[in-house]
DNA sequence: TTCGTTACTTACCAAAAGGTAGGTACTTAC
DNA sequence: GTAAGTACCTACCTTTTGGTAAGTAACGAA
């Protein structure tokens, strides 16, 4: 039967078992989160992620990456040379969660000082 | 000195001790997001809020509004009845991230099947 | 009379996350 | 000749996270 897809129930963050959850576990990962804003700018080698994000281990960035590209959100393009040469981009799809992600993150850095000011307020 | 303010850096979330990195924690941590979602649906009381999210204990939704409380994005409210009644809603800084974080949430929700398809071609 | 409901807190334990260090292979710089 | 840079991977060990269960106080229902 042409046109035939499989329908699956709507996305629903709020089930436990909803695969929008293991997303949402990714994309909102401690260093998920940074390496997406990152590679929203532009283009990054992996020593350049690694030195941009202050604190992240060589481990993480890694574990973090292969997961981002697994779910199609970034990019990985390795060149056969010596020393080696990774680039990592965002995907198109990589793109669109960027500019939720990045907004988010923009709203924080802007109004930390409220929040600083509501945890010295009790 | 009238106006004097404490002018302390701009926030920069790739600085591991910024205190922005603190504020993006407790936002995008595991069950945080979810409890910002579903109060900026609605007030909830706290039994209403562990029924709504799925798989949450009770240690973690408590640990999870206690830090969203200190940060001033939600607003308890408790009456001094037996049994026990608490009221949990956003604050009007709350609301504010809240609007991003679901924009993130509906982002995902919508797009699971992108990122399923993209998981399943490699 | 005993159970369930409410909103927690605390203690204890298991699981997961994450840091450190070492190895690789080859090139360039000192 | 030695050290550093590159992009990792793996093993080991510590730290953090999170789940489970029990306790509390008072009331309504069965």
């Amino acid at each position: 039967m042409a046109g035939l897809a499989k329908r699956n129930p709507p996305a629903d963050v709020y089930a436990a078992q909803c695969p929008s959850r293991g997303v949402l576990d990714h994309l909102t990962s401690r260093w998920g989160v940074l390496v997406l804003v990152a590679l929203a700018e532009e283009m990054h080698r992996f020593s350049a992620l690694r030195r941009k994000i202050g604190g992240v281990s060589e481990k993480m960035l890694a574990q973090t990456l292969v997961t981002l590209e697994e779910d199609g959100f970034v990019e990985r393009t390795a060149y056969p040379e010596v020393p080696p040469r990774v680039e990592y981009r965002l995907t198109p799809l990589g793109r669109e969660v960027a500019v939720k992600v990045e907004s988010l993150v923009d709203w924080i850095e802007a109004n930390v000082p409220r929040v600083q000011r509501a945890r010295a307020a009790r």
